[in-house]
DNA sequence: TTGAAAGCGCTAACAT
DNA sequence: ATGTTAGCGCTTTCAA
């Protein structure tokens, strides 16, 4: 591998000079530039990043941790976060912690070792909660470098962040079904260890109060944001013979359980039962199920993230920014939430 | 940010022993040790990995190029990529090239910068066919890293690969529509532009050719791998009131984009018209569309393609390794496949 | 306009 | 068992 020095060599030149050619910084003649950049074009000579790095004492690259790459909405997000990151040189360090804390500590860890410039986190737990939560909380801090959280918060937080409306959109869910004419509403919750799974609950309880209806403890299904668990719960909803006319599904991995459900038990979606969501799915379009949500641009979230930590490099001082991506709401038809 | 020297400082030793703690390496006393990975531990020291990097001369990180990461197969074989890397700790420097050549010429040239000690490349374009894609190869021949390419394949490659069985996946959906019972059958291929294209539309119509069918040139659409034209030609496709008892969609987006113009012209699939797609689609069983796949298990997509990797850094001098990844059949009933 | 030299944080050979 | 030293590839004063 062709170094500085071998530059400088060929071109006769010093190492200085070569610096100077390459960061068109200082004075340089303009023959010996073009000296210089010949040799570099020549012999493919490409400067160590690491050199680099280690001399200037400042690094180019951000640390993304995810918690499911394999699950749409975080590859939209990546997207986003892809576009900024190319628009300012910077490469991205990447990890996907599969819901484990443990993989998460680790990810935490390998980042420091990278002295990136930067974090955008969603966190596989919830950082209040368990004791594990508690202990990535500080391993964060001592980090001590700008964080952007996305998606999933906590409470006391104080890093910036990146939100979505959960307690707002799932409101609106609930008085959706209501404006339908629904007057039994259930709700398959996501998973209530994390504040984005409580929130949403939530929001959707006082929707529910808030329209003069009432939430019922046996049509709350506590879920886990996973596929398998809302399937199973479905299941159980429909067997028993006796469920909400219209529910809401908290993410997308609980709406794909409850259709598989439905749809092995035979129930029409949209005549037997109506069903509002949280997120989009791919293909529901395409194939006009009735599926009426709310649902965030995933790629904004994705841009909004590494803008604002942008921002904090920029100005580490400034007081905690968080942005709230707002919910959109998708329906397919008002007379499909009747059953 | 703390170094080592003033860890060795702290500990009131050289910035040599605390290397050897650190790498456990050579005799370090017992007492010594201890004191040192208090004092590590205290002060939250972590190594810097530039520094180390160039001391070494190794590195430790793999670079990850694919061309859409909110396509979920990409998202898959990320995930698979990942599940290696973390066993040997090894970090990902991710690009999206967003299917423009420009980009992968930049992210090829960063990755030169960072010294990465492989990559694992999904190329956005053909390198046999343009201009760009030849300059492309030239690019990732001077780098002089071991590569693998995963998905996309062009003429005359000489680095390891970790492919589809395109052509015989392809092949045997003609077959399996011929079984169905179909006599006039229709492709939606992708971008022919692309060998992985080029290949499905030759398998198909060889196995068209075998199971002594005829494939029209009017049943041949020419799409892209994107919903949008597939969209389109579908539409043309039913609202020229003629068409095929069976078409074969060449990869997910552009069954999506099938799938929404039969629903948008009321042509019931299974019943009007069949179809049997590349690629699964995620939530295809859900929903009960009667919709049969050719497929490939995209994690271990992932999987394979850093083991192989690793294997090619470990020995740089063996001969170019393939792997085909072989298709798996999901047939959603013969007789749904039977207008 | 250019070069010499020190230094970034770490490792590894060589001394002790 | 531990310290000294040189060097990895680059940037950046400071001189010339």
């Amino acid at each position: 591998m062709i170094t500085i020095t071998d530059v400088a060599n060929l071109a006769g030149v010093s190492k200085a000079t070569v610096s100077r050619v390459l960061n068109n910084s200082g004075y340089v003649n303009e023959d010996t530039r073009k000296r210089v950049e010949q040799i570099v074009k020549e012999n493919h000579y490409v400067p160590s990043a690491s050199a680099i790095k280690l001399s200037k004492q400042e690094s180019t690259a951000i640390g993304v941790v995810v918690p499911e790459i394999d699950n749409l909405f975080y590859g939209d997000v990546l997207h986003g976060i892809t576009e900024i990151a190319d628009q300012h040189d910077l490469s991205l360090v990447f990890f996907d912690t599969q819901n484990k804390a443990e993989k998460e500590v680790r990810a935490l860890h390998t980042l420091s070792q990278q002295r990136v410039r930067g974090l955008i986190l969603a966190p596989a737990v919830d950082y209040s909660l368990s004791s594990l939560g508690r202990e990535l909380r500080k391993q964060l801090k001592a980090l001590d470098i700008p964080v952007v959280i996305v998606d999933r918060d906590s409470e006391n937080m104080h890093w910036d962040g990146v939100f979505y409306e959960s307690y707002q959109s799932s409101y609106r869910a609930a008085q959706i079904l209501h404006k339908a004419g629904h007057t039994r509403l259930g709700i398959i919750t996501g998973d209530l260890a994390l504040k984005i799974g409580r929130d949403r609950l939530q929001g959707f309880r006082q929707g529910v109060l808030d329209n003069g209806l009432e939430l019922r403890d046996e049509d709350i299904f506590e879920g886990d944001f996973l596929e398998e668990r809302a399937y199973e719960l479905s299941k159980k909803m429909f067997l028993s013979g006796d469920w909400p006319t219209a529910v809401y599904t908290c993410n997308n991995r609980t709406s794909l359980g409850f259709l598989k459900a439905a749809r092995e038990c035979k129930i029409r979606i949209g005549k037997d039962i109506a069903v509002i969501g949280n997120d989009r799915i791919a293909m529901i379009d395409q194939l006009g199920i009735p599926f009426s949500c709310v649902y965030r641009d995933n790629i904004e979230m994705g841009r909004m993230a590494l803008k604002m930590l942008l921002e904090r490099i920029e100005n580490p001082t400034r007081p905690r920014n968080i942005c709230m991506i707002p919910y959109q709401v998708h329906l397919c038809g008002t007379e499909k939430l009747n059953p």
